[in-house]
DNA sequence: CTGAAAGCGCTAACAC
DNA sequence: GTGTTAGCGCTTTCAG
């Protein structure tokens, strides 16, 4: 049944074009104008040698008839897509949601499509994720973290297409990296409330299951510590991902239980920072003055609150404009493998001055 | 050229079968066992009349070989993509990446996939946005408020697929409509500040060109004082969107060098509004002891800074789940416009506590 | 500069 | 339960 038209069996000639209900194709334009199909191709695209006016006239008859240029189709023959595939654990994080935001506008500027997944965080998830974005054939595809299951990777393995892990620095990645090291991060703040003269200074979170790179960044705290001949033992937990300013409220609440001489927290996200600078304030304990409080992240929050929160930057729009730069040169038939590090920068600010 | 495999021109069944650069397809997994196509492509989904065993070899040979699915093939077949084109301004704001999270948790579940697009609060970028999204034939599209280009209502209109206007709640919609009254969001605001008994009571944002949906707040904002028989005039811009905490900051310190005898601010967003109150508490302002804020967006920094701000909450978790609702019944045929309005809820907190 | 033929990888429709 | 045929709407290729 190629035509459900209607009761007439009238030649299409006669009388007025009954109603489609299927689109116009690059046939019917042909047809109306008395060209071939491969004429309206080539008035659809640039680069093509075509006569100039019998491009307008495709033109305006592809819009009359209201066409729509049907990219399934293209997509199929040419054996390009213009996806990528971009993995991310939730688009409810700030930094997340940054590095998304950077990464699409940059693809969209190379006319490419991102096909956005959401992992909650869960390896399983990942891999159901990756698997269903394959069949859609990306180009390439983004993932976040470096951890995946065995099957997951083998899936990235054998795509063959460019495969970027971001916002990690995986020991042995698949393709290409766009790192970014969470120790490095943790390290940095406690060398700062070090050099201020902190002694007994506590780690707020990264202690899910999930969160790899709160572990991580928990992971450093414990290594600069000891570095610093610091006790490492004052952590307390912030619970499942994604981390809230109401969770890190309840882990300071915690903390001032169970270390109530603590002289300074370094916190696994601003969130949780912030959440814990509240419950200072609600308490009537001085911050900067009574504890100090580091955050991660460089959320908008960090810059305006008070007092403002020491932090580091992980430049998460750089990610994301990092990703694309790679994809791009990827697809180019760039063939080497490319690791950029983005180095945590930390922002001190009024919260951990002494 | 159907195949550049190499030099060697022996048939394919001496020797190791020639490393194959084309990912293999239905066919190969059909050779490899002697069967048909079909016999494979029945064996790939399920619903398919298939002897369980010859299923079950079929499912092994594809493992073997590596083969995935090729769904470009079968969209263009089946004439279905499983795609729904999502346009929202930005996805740098926690309430449109809030109810992009929750809308495509909700498409996932129904196997659809997301074509996420930003507009940067322009029609223009729309109407192009649209046009590229309709080529990749999506089987619905949500779009964002409901002002367009006259092209781009067109386009829309043509496509003939759901549409679903979310975040606003326009006189003339073009299909469906996730709503929500921003007009009524900002009065019901005045009205608990009037309730309190503030009578100089300021607008702070909502002025930029291209945030239809803060320019609504505002003029709800002037509505609701006239009504109340107050003066609506103190009003100050925080610039282009998207709102920030620094540019609520910014309008604050205009308001109050302005307008210093003011007793409550409405604030088009939470950010805003957080950034006026940080502004405050560096000038030692007393909030709300000496001013009253309130927000817009319930977003979490309302609930967890101090003093808690009063917001509204718009839902946009739940218009991201109402949209993929309506999208699921218009896909399975429900031709019947829906309009669902999310009433806004207010959030009374500290900061407007007399 | 334009057209005819073939085919991308899959599935609807119809045999058997 | 399985196979054969045709074709989704485009573009590559080759001929003119």
């Amino acid at each position: 049944m190629p035509a459900g038209r209607g009761i007439s069996a009238a030649p299409p000639s006669a009388g007025a074009p009954p109603p489609r209900r299927r689109p116009p194709t690059m046939q019917d334009v042909a047809r109306a104008l008395g060209v071939s199909t491969m004429t309206v191709s080539r008035a659809l695209r640039d680069g093509t040698s075509i006569n100039a006016e019998t491009r307008e006239a495709v033109l305006r008859a592809a819009d009359e008839l209201g066409y729509v240029f049907d990219s399934t189709a293209a997509n199929l023959r040419r054996q390009r897509t213009g996806f990528v595939a971009v993995l991310i654990p939730s688009i409810d994080n700030a930094n997340f949601a940054d590095t998304v935001g950077a990464l699409s506008a940059a693809l969209a500027a190379q006319q490419l499509q991102p096909l956005l997944g959401a992992t909650a965080y869960d390896p399983r998830q990942e891999e159901a994720l990756v698997e269903q974005m394959l069949r859609r054939r990306p180009e390439a595809i983004v993932v976040t973290g470096g951890r995946h299951t065995a099957r997951c990777r083998r899936l990235l393995e054998t795509a063959h297409i460019p495969v970027v892990e971001i916002w990690d620095n995986p020991a042995a990645p698949i393709g290409h990296i766009v790192g970014f090291s969470n120790a490095r991060s943790a390290e940095i703040v406690v060398d700062h409330l070090a050099a201020q003269g902190f002694r007994r200074i506590a780690f707020l979170g990264g202690d899910a299951a999930g969160d790899a790179r709160g572990r991580q960044r928990r992971e450093g705290f414990v290594a600069a510590m000891r570095r610093h001949g610091l006790e490492p033992s004052r952590r307390v937990a912030t619970g499942t991902p994604p981390v809230s300013m109401r969770s890190g409220a309840l882990a300071m609440r915690d903390l001032l239980a169970r270390f109530p001489d603590t002289e300074a927290v370094a916190c696994v996200s601003d969130l949780a920072a912030f959440g814990a600078l509240s419950e200072c304030q609600r308490r009537g304990i001085r911050v900067p003055g009574a504890i100090a409080i580091a955050g991660f992240g460089n959320f908008e929050i960090a810059e305006s609150c008070v007092p403002a929160l020491t932090t580091v930057d992980p430049a998460p729009r750089q990610i994301g404009r990092a990703a694309a730069a790679i994809v791009k040169r990827a697809l180019a038939g760039g063939d080497r493998r490319e690791t950029i590090i983005i180095e945590p920068v930390l922002i001190v600010r009024q919260s951990t001055i002494r």
